[in-house]
DNA sequence: AAATTGTGAAACCAAATAGTTGCACATATA
DNA sequence: TATATGTGCAACTATTTGGTTTCACAATTT
């Protein structure tokens, strides 16, 4: 059972639900009322993103709160940085190429 | 069959695959000397990469070589956008108690 | 105390996935 | 022309996945 944050986003209901309880927690039965599925269904997906660490619990009385722990979201920002690099490199050359082009206008 | 970036970063050997090609195009073959899998399970990645335009092929001679789809990544970046927004704000409101701080010990 | 509510977990199922094996086909080399 | 090489694709398999149904249990309300 691999359980990685990518394999968590890569469902799309997961990403919903990340995006859902990013700014309040919320109740399993409160997000399940968003979208088209069952609360178990849901129950289910908040705890791949348990297990993962993405979202923690916060127990109230007989309801639980989940919400987004966000500095987990930074472990996809920092895989991203390997690729940024190229992609900023790429924008300077083509930067270079504009402006060559422009002193060979004059 | 879905077929998203973030499914396709989802597997690690595609994550691998996806590192591999960033700075040079390589051949299927090329590739899969890299991994404990065979040729054809590489292929397989490669074409899932393909249909979701995270990598081109450019054929040379009975070769194919792919290389990286940089400019697609930055969707992946952008997604992240919104919870960056959070991460920031927090750390500034973590930056205005910190000040607080500061302040009252004067 | 009895009924209701909020929840997790287990059992089950259909669909998707990653991998293998075997093949076809085109390009290159002898 | 015959053989070797690089490749994609289809068929098959074991495993994983997302979803549903059913149940158990604890906290709340009546």
């Amino acid at each position: 059972m691999r359980r990685d944050i990518f394999q968590a986003i890569a469902d799309p209901t997961r990403r919903a639900i990340i995006t859902l309880i990013a700014l309040q927690a919320m109740t399993p039965n409160a997000i399940s009322d968003n979208f088209h599925t069952t609360r178990q269904s849901v129950s289910k997906h908040l705890r791949i993103l348990t297990e993962c660490e993405l979202v923690k619990q916060e127990q109230q009385g007989r309801e639980i709160y989940y919400s987004l722990q966000i500095q987990k979201m930074k472990e996809i920002d920092k895989w991203l940085d390997q690729f940024r690099k190229i992609w900023e490199t790429r924008f300077n050359q083509l930067d270079k190429v504009l402006s060559t082009i422009k002193k060979q206008k004059k």
